[in-house]
DNA sequence: TTGAAAGCGCTAACAA
DNA sequence: TTGTTAGCGCTTTCAA
């Protein structure tokens, strides 16, 4: 390898990488010529024009996104931060959030938390310093008073830095903290599908999965006991059973449901996830579905149509949350806005039943 | 709104961000000794130290990533491009790269084409802008010769940028172009499932799906071609279908396939997604799993266990692809590592099959 | 151990 | 229609 050159002349190493004033000394113009026409925001002239792309194209030139970023305002970006990037209800989102971006020119950071609540906040930090235009949070998060206080404190950080922050599938903030929320109707949801059970006779519903202490879980239990008022029937407390999401906490719940009681001739199931573990335990027991025991789940993602039989579940609209999310992140970057006219605005969107093949009218047992 | 103040002392903004240089002038110190402490990488005073992260903490202080991206040379960021977030398989490798990203203290910023082949290349380009350590390109791509031409070129420019290009689940491109390709074991797993179907006795096994001119289906039908013959058997060529991946694709040729023969009594399936369309497909002409037919996957993704019976396939070590792809391509950015020494250096993981329930021997029909 | 100052590559007034 | 010129906020010599 031979020592750069040192002579005066300072002669750009040819492998560099390209600068606006390369471009600029090639196209024998000035560097705010080429920024116009790279932004294409400002009058040129065509043959000026023509003159910058070819120098451009000769030199391979790529713009840096940093630098633009730095003397610019908006840097393009919006962040998201997920508990599982791999489970499909965050995957769903996720690709709301990424296709929304993509069409607003953006691009996505996408944080996934694995479980770490710590890791949440750590990640919003580090989505503070990419000055990201917009950060996502999406689903549970453990909503306590220290909560509270310091996603408060984050989202002004937000402001202040010109980010805003946006709350998915999990409630809104006090009043004054600039922070938008885009949910779907828990409480809706939870009580078409009861009463879809309901409808065909099942009155005894276990009621199984989501953390105890999440707001989307209250909700839905909210709409689960509203369904049952509407009705004016009773429902037994002890066939609540929270706790946590996931496959083998819904098998196990499953199991000691069975074996503890009271006795139950439908599942209500957190998630579609939780039911698949359900589905396991019953099937283990000899429980024929939905001959046995009816069994419902939420979200309706692309497991519930390979479980047998196929689940009955509540269509969440997942994408559109995360379109929405970013919508609602980026509005206040758009021209004349006023960015604190949107603060705390709160969009929920609706939920559909899907029947298929996992409800029946209760049976013998 | 009160016009913002305009006089001569100019003092800031007590909204707006605060800079290195806010937290200097608290701490009574120059933005230089700043920088050392939030960097720590050289030796500070302690009670300087000390001083500037009272200021820091006092007034809030978020570094901006993009000057410092500007001034230093890495981005702390790396990109991945994926066909389909929400497909498990690109969604397990994207927690992979996730998760090493965050072990190295970068972010990443995940791009997916929903199919659309253009829009990889576009997305390439922007990650470019953005200077990421590394660009993983995953999964299939037509490889023809303008796809190798373009990738080339781009490998060039990333390289020239300071960033390295990762191909994870595909070939590596010719010697020479500067990139690094991370891939899994396909012929041998291949091989080694269709070993574990001749061994229980079939003979006529349909290998469906994969789209026909990617080279992952082409490996993998060598894999194929290769236990037949290492057990000196024949297989009939029109025993394969390939064409594309998907669900209803699966569906759709296991119909035609047992519609338009020749007969067979088992199905290799080119991931476990392909299997599910077979399932239902074999299914609904009331053909039992694997009574009738035995199936086989590829990947081994959670929607392998919920099928009924549970799916044998091929473990795919997803997770470990992605950390893998991340490892190659940050690790030219590591101290006194030479870039070049690593040039397409390919790395090749294993695969093991996993069995369960859904091959037993060949029965009547 | 600390500070001064020169950039990094780009945008956006302001002038011409 | 184009050029000049300040920065944007940070890192990193080079001096002290």
């Amino acid at each position: 390898m031979a020592e750069p050159p040192r002579g005066r002349a300072r002669r750009r190493d040819p492998e560099a990488a390209r600068t606006i004033r390369d471009v600029a000394d090639r196209a024998g113009v000035s560097t705010a010529t080429v920024s116009r026409v790279v932004n294409g925001n400002y009058p040129v002239a065509a043959s000026t024009r023509a003159a910058v792309e070819r120098a451009m194209r000769e030199l391979g030139y790529v713009a840096n996104a940093h630098a633009r970023a730095l003397a610019g305002s908006t840097t393009r970006v919006v962040g998201i931060v997920v508990n599982e990037i791999v489970d499909p209800f965050f995957a769903y989102i996720a690709r709301g959030v990424q296709s929304e971006a993509t069409a607003s020119g953006r691009l996505c950071l996408v944080c996934s938390t694995q479980g770490d609540e710590a890791a949440e906040l750590r990640f919003v930090d580090l989505l503070l310093e990419q000055r990201a235009d917009a950060v996502i949070l999406v689903g549970g998060a453990v909503e306590d008073q220290d909560y509270f206080a310091t996603i408060g404190q984050r989202a002004k950080q937000l402001a202040k830095n010109g980010s805003s922050l946006v709350l998915c599938g999990r409630p809104g903030l006090e009043s004054g903290v600039p922070a938008y929320a885009v949910d779907y109707d828990n409480t809706g949801g939870a009580a078409a599908i009861t009463d879809h059970l309901l409808s065909v006779g099942h009155t005894k519903i276990l009621y199984l999965g989501g953390p105890t202490m999440l707001s989307t879980t209250t909700a839905r239990v909210r709409g689960f006991r509203q369904a049952y008022a509407a009705r004016k029937l009773e429902h037994d407390p002890a066939l609540v059973r929270t706790g946590a999401f996931g496959r083998q906490w819904g098998y196990d719940q499953t199991l000691r449901a069975l074996d503890e009681g009271p006795e139950f001739t439908a599942i209500f199931a957190a998630n579609d996830i939780v039911a698949a573990g359900a589905y396991t335990a019953l099937r283990e027991r000899g429980l024929s579905i939905p001959g046995d025991i009816s069994v419902v789940g939420y979200d309706d993602v692309p497991v519930a149509v390979e479980l047998q039989p196929a689940l009955t579940t509540v269509r969440v609209p997942l994408e559109e949350l995360g379109r929405a999310a970013v919508r609602a992140g980026v509005s206040g970057q758009e021209p004349n806005a006023d960015p604190f006219a949107h603060q705390q605005q709160v969009t929920t969107l609706g939920t559909v039943v899907v029947v298929r093949d996992s409800v029946a009218p209760p049976g013998r047992r």
